[in-house]
DNA sequence: GCCCGCCATGTTGACGATAACATCGTGGTC
DNA sequence: GACCACGATGTTATCGTCAACATGGCGGGC
């Protein structure tokens, strides 16, 4: 079952428009555009006989054409990972709400990082004018990409903290040292990490965290595990960990609780004899058994903070600094001191 | 090669136009266009003169003028739930996949189900002349407020199967008799039910059948559990499951691994003392603890049926009969025969 | 060799809004 | 009472594209 394109679409009823709601209040065209927009100087009851033409004939504004003579459209176009996953949803919903309260709305369109993705993505949503780009870059190619390819606003999202300019992310080496640390202070000296999907900036940074953290520590760099996000791969990489590991870093929660109905399976109770921390703080981690401990990001903030700074650069304004967003733990049951 | 930008044309930081490709291929707009609408009769030697201009200036398509020409945008207005909950985001994604494939793409608003906050996604939306409407109708009530307002195609979507015209929707009704009929065939007796929101369609739908439920086996009806599909509500109606019930049916994945911290929390065992099923099937389910017996429901297929239907209706055909979306039962561990 | 017709392309006028400039009372100032 | 400023509104041009109609050259049929 495949979708068909349209080949033709009925041009039928376009709805009224400014010249026929001018008509029935007996103004100009330009006057029902100046009450629309708020503009000052109308006289109140020129303005009330515009509204109520308005709401009799059930005028709706078009924005294509309003978008065409201003070269505004009050839209961010949002490029997603082709993927739905915890964090740049989150964040979708976030920007969402956000720009809902500053009247814009987000226009979505997915990608892979492969430049020929990325540039048909980039290509559609210029074509429609929009007036800022949210770019969830996943992976590092895309940022020249991108760069080049036009002069609208771009900000780019859940990078970690790797892209200091015009890019709003967790910062993820400091989340990864939070769950670390946590595991480190607990007396666990074996540890094991199972990745996201290789290539990924977050799980590029989170891998690289935790080997620089056991070199500092002096601490043995077992294999790691390479897992994908989802808890399926979690749970092989489970059954994977070595003999001996007190200590389970992984890149997020799904994974974080496949592992433990491996590690489980295999008959190792968690956190007695392995201590697993998550990433993400999903709403369902402090209901995982046992209860995750786990690296909550917030990726409401995320959206705020990318919208706000957004309306910053449409207005011609610099935005402040775009800081990172503070991770923080969240300590439930499944990390214990170590064993022995 | 990176597109070249010549200063000549910008008029105030607008990228060229057609009337610019044209000057540069030395033919008139009106060429161009027809180039960029695949019409037949162009000459191989003009139309590569063309699109070789078109890369040289890195020309894009103005859509917000070809909007205005055409009355069409190659939009889909997508009306979302203001909370990310795991179906209507599955088929986001679903809708964003399969809009792709016919050129399309989804334009998205969040509302709640109230008349006005409806009201104002719509008129957003129309404005921007959306040539389609998908309306994921949590609540009954939304379907008149939208129908009135427009003659866009609409489709509502996740509905249950409670407005069989022009919606489409996994079989709420079927899905929760496949989960009782298990637990009863398992030779549960004693059943509880945890609900989702109060007053949206598929929570309505999954509570009433699975009052049905008990009422043709001649079951006792015990108080209903009130939840809000998060982790924590099933947690807070898992700790009230009253003594004796054996089956707990949970009217979402998470609702139900939160039951199942509490049950656990209680000395009760799943699934020796308690069988619980849940709904939706996660992908974390599989992995929970115990893994969870569920009811999956298909919103890849629910995404790409909408897309398909609003093609078939733009194109001024019928669409075809919108069947339900058929769940079906995945079996785990967290249900079992009834003890004693 | 003329005319017809067709193929490839050019020209003009919407589409519905905004922006810049024009107009028309009206009341205050001197 | 003439003049001017200004407040309220009207008029015209423009944004970039598509659709409908116009044109012009060229080959073939007779």
């Amino acid at each position: 079952m495949t979708p068909e394109r349209p080949a033709s679409l009925s041009k039928s009823g376009r709805g009224p428009s400014m010249h026929d709601v001018a008509a029935r209040a007996g103004v100009s065209h330009q006057t029902v555009s100046r009450v629309l927009n708020d503009f000052p100087g109308i006289r109140p009851e020129t303005r009330e006989r515009v509204l109520q033409a308005i709401r009799d004939l059930g005028y709706r504004r078009n924005m294509a054409a309003r978008a065409l003579a201003t070269g505004r459209s009050e839209v961010i176009g949002v490029i997603m990972p082709e993927v739905p996953h915890f964090g740049p949803t989150s964040t979708l919903y976030a920007i969402e709400h956000a720009a809902k309260r500053v009247g814009f709305k987000p226009l979505i369109t997915t990608a892979s990082w492969e430049p020929s993705s990325m540039g048909q993505a980039l290509d559609f949503l210029l074509a429609r004018s929009v007036d800022a780009l949210v770019v969830m870059a996943q992976h590092p190619d895309v940022l020249a990409a991108v760069e080049t390819t036009t002069d609208v606003p771009v900000l780019y999202v859940l990078t970690g903290n790797s892209h200091a300019e015009r890019s709003v992310a967790v910062d993820q080496v400091a989340g990864t040292r939070l769950a670390l640390e946590h595991l480190y202070d607990l007396g666990h000296r074996r540890f094991q990490h199972i990745t996201g999907i290789a290539g990924l900036t977050e799980a590029q940074l989170r891998r690289d965290t935790f080997l620089a953290f056991l070199d500092e520590r002096g601490l043995e760099r077992l294999p790691i595990l390479e897992g994908d996000w989802s808890a399926d791969a979690g749970y092989r990489a489970g059954l994977a960990v070595e003999e001996g590991v007190t200590a389970l870093f992984c890149a997020n929660d799904p994974m974080a609780m496949g592992a433990i109905h491996a590690l489980e399976e295999r008959g190792l109770t968690v956190p007695d004899d392995v201590s697993v921390v998550g990433f993400d703080d999903v709403p369902e981690s402090g209901y995982a058994h046992p209860a995750l401990t786990t690296v909550h990001q917030d990726f409401t903030e995320v959206g705020l903070r990318a919208v706000t700074a957004l309306m910053e650069i449409i207005n011609g304004r610099e935005p402040g600094e775009l800081e990172s967003v503070e991770p923080w733990l969240v300590v439930r049951d499944s990390t214990a001191p170590a064993p022995g």
